[in-house]
DNA sequence: TTGAATTTGTTCGTATGTATT
DNA sequence: TAATACATACGAACAAATTCA
């Protein structure tokens, strides 16, 4: 397709040999990290190593770098090095915060699918729940809730009790994957409300409350109660979301 | 461009006015992104109009700019130009087919994990799936059953016509997140699953007849059914799977 | 506390491949 | 085919953050 490229060969100019698109060193970051069974937290080579060990720029490694933190595939901290990154999903955030952030309409409907993605997670994992917590006492749990109760009655937000709260509750699930999924919908979330300005309404208390609820049914080892705890914890949102929507299909906001 | 700061920011320290990290060149552009209420597919200014436009050099630009293609916020076509990206999952997919690659183990427990998101999210949809086929004919989908069955019976796979007819299946789904959540996950199964080199067993026929028994219990609005078949779709990979982690726990492979 | 060494972050200049016209 | 516009790549020099003596 091209005149003069010598097959996988060096330079046709001397002194710049142009060997590998940059693509392919992401990929070959990525083979390093495999081939030397690096784990997540493992310090990786310099960005001087690594321009002499794949043969290209350090322009390129950097890009490639960028590209692969951004994945949380690595982790580069300024002036102390580069490691394997925790793969996480946070890449999954941005994106669904940036979308979310996009314009008004988009801020609801975006809220509403995520709501609606939590919903379904939290349901499936209500088996592996229970068949953990049956049977026993959660008081740890218990007063997570009491302290959202006072912080709800006082007019406070209580977003970090509550995402203490979910994080304890599935700190038990052996499903990694399903685990930061549910974080992850979590963070945006909580990221995509505040875009939001809805009113805490009076409902609030019922979130609450249905997190305690939540705790009993799983102590009790009832699957059909815990689901329905569910739903009532994010009943009084839903109800908000829709009421956002409707007014903005008004035309009352932008 | 060093004597002059134009907007409102002031030199964080002494000598040359460096005056923003990397990380919020790319919140700048994303901003950029926002305020002009471009949309996926649109136009984005050139590298060196950016440059101008934040005031940084070439290679911020460049690595902001692959920072945000990597999460498919912008997509670059060589030689035409930048775009606003289809904000898709596609950084999900990255990651997890990378952690499943990583090693043996790890493949297999990703592969189970992703299935059991999989199903959940499958089951999640199918009273919205019921509404919308209740009463239907739907003589695309099962041809594409049918073209399942006989490359199965051939001996040859059918990845291609599986993603045809999950996409198909979707593709009414007014939940765009949902939707390329399950997208997402298909594609990281699909990716993950020829790393193991599981034999094809014969139960794979189970697979192909499950999917004509979804189209049946959602024309027939039988959720209880489409549930039961969601399940037997996937009862035979999660037996090769099963199979496979025990065999690594004893050793055999490393 | 200071300061040197190490490592990543930013910038400029230049050269070259690639798609469009 | 030639010209243009643009993305891609390289490397040197300097700035900033972190660590440790």
């Amino acid at each position: 397709m091209n005149p003069a490229r010598p097959p996988g060969t060096t330079a046709p100019t001397g002194s710049t040999g142009r060997r590998k698109a940059r693509w392919s060193t992401v990929e070959e970051i990525k083979d390093y990290i495999r081939e030397h069974g690096l784990r997540p937290g493992d310090p990786l080579p310099t960005e001087n190593e690594l321009c002499e060990e794949l043969g290209v720029s350090r322009s390129s490694v950097r890009e490639a770098m960028r590209t692969l933190s951004s994945l949380d595939i690595v982790e580069v901290r300024h002036g102390h090095g580069s490691f394997v990154g925790g793969l996480s999903m946070s890449p999954l955030v941005s994106g669904l915060v940036f979308r979310g952030s996009l314009n008004r309409d988009g801020t609801f409907r975006t809220l509403r699918e995520v709501v609606q993605v939590r919903i379904a997670l939290d349901m499936a994992v209500a088996e592996e729940l229970v068949s953990t917590y049956r049977g026993t006492t959660n008081e740890d749990l218990r007063e997570l809730v009491g302290r959202m109760r006072r912080r709800s009655e006082a007019g406070e937000t209580f977003v970090e009790e509550d995402g203490e709260f979910h994080r304890a509750l599935l700190s038990q699930l052996d499903n990694t994957v399903v685990r930061q999924l549910v974080g992850a919908f979590w963070e945006v979330h909580t990221s995509v409300v505040p875009m939001l300005g809805i009113a805490t309404s009076a409902e609030i208390a019922t979130t609450v409350e249905a997190h305690g609820e939540m705790i009993d049914a799983l102590e009790a080892g009832d699957v059909p109660a815990y689901h329905e705890a569910v739903l009532r914890h994010y009943a009084p949102l839903q109800h908000a979301i829709e009421q956002g929507l409707a007014e903005t299909e008004d035309g009352t906001h932008d």
